[in-house]
DNA sequence: CTAGACCTTGTACCCTGGTACAAGGTCAAG
DNA sequence: CTTGACCTTGTACCAGGGTACAAGGTCTAG
């Protein structure tokens, strides 16, 4: 399989490819006597697999870390389990800031609705955004 | 006022201080006689909005074309309108999604409570982050 | 034999909001 | 007169996940 039919199959693109090469997320390929890259299934496994760890959130040096495992013959469950659990903790606190942030917000429109834009004062900048709460 | 001072007042560093009139949203200050900028009283205040433009998510070249309006005599009061009401429509949508993740890495993590990591076969890297859901 | 679709490498760039460092100038206190 | 705290400019760098482009090699169909 060369590198763009690796792609194709995986819903990325060539360049996307090498970069994964680049940053150990994919081992070098055999080369082909032309000097193409010439990729087995397992590579599409692998790139399946980096989708499915990008979708839950993982960045690309943590999912480096889990195949680097792999590759060196240990199970990485229990470093995936870790990971996921981080990666859980991070979401519910980022999806609390967000809700507060919300909340803010609604405020703020609020505010703007009942403020008479005739009556923002040049020293304020803008009497919506203004530390008056 | 010198930058160091403005910095202190406004909890930022004296680099964030150039880089924001670098970045156009904090306008040349005059100079001393000796080259050391100077600053008026009305530095801070822009700082302090600049600081709550930023804690209500919007991004410096956002709150670069409210200062920007405001510099021309106009009252941006229906533009920041504009921009918190986009920002809220994003947030909303990003919790949404955070919520999304946040059942899905929830169920991922039940399933590896649930699975052997004994059992995590080579050719699927870890069978947590398996396709077959 | 040539067009065009593919492949190679290397390098630079995108965004965001800064931070870090170097090499030098200025000023007040002791 | 020196030390240390401050200031100046310019430049480069950080994360994260790629994308873009240049300049060239290769292969296949017509």
């Amino acid at each position: 399989m060369r590198i763009g039919e690796l792609a194709e199959s995986a819903g990325v693109s060539s360049q996307t490819i090498r970069f994964y090469e680049r940053q150990g997320l994919l081992a070098e390929p055999a080369r082909g006597a032309n000097g193409y890259r010439v990729y087995e299934e397992s590579a599409a496994t692998r790139l399946r697999f980096i989708a499915m760890a990008q979708a839950a959130g993982l960045t690309l040096s943590q999912i480096r870390s889990i195949l680097d495992l792999r590759d060196q013959g240990t199970t990485p469950c229990q470093h995936v389990t870790t990971l996921l659990d981080t990666r859980l903790a991070d979401v519910r606190t980022r999806i609390r800031d967000l809700l507060t942030l919300q909340t803010e917000l609604e405020t703020l429109l609020q505010r703007s609705r009942l403020l008479d834009p005739g009556d923002c004062a040049h020293q304020d900048i803008c009497h919506i955004l203004s530390p008056s709460q």
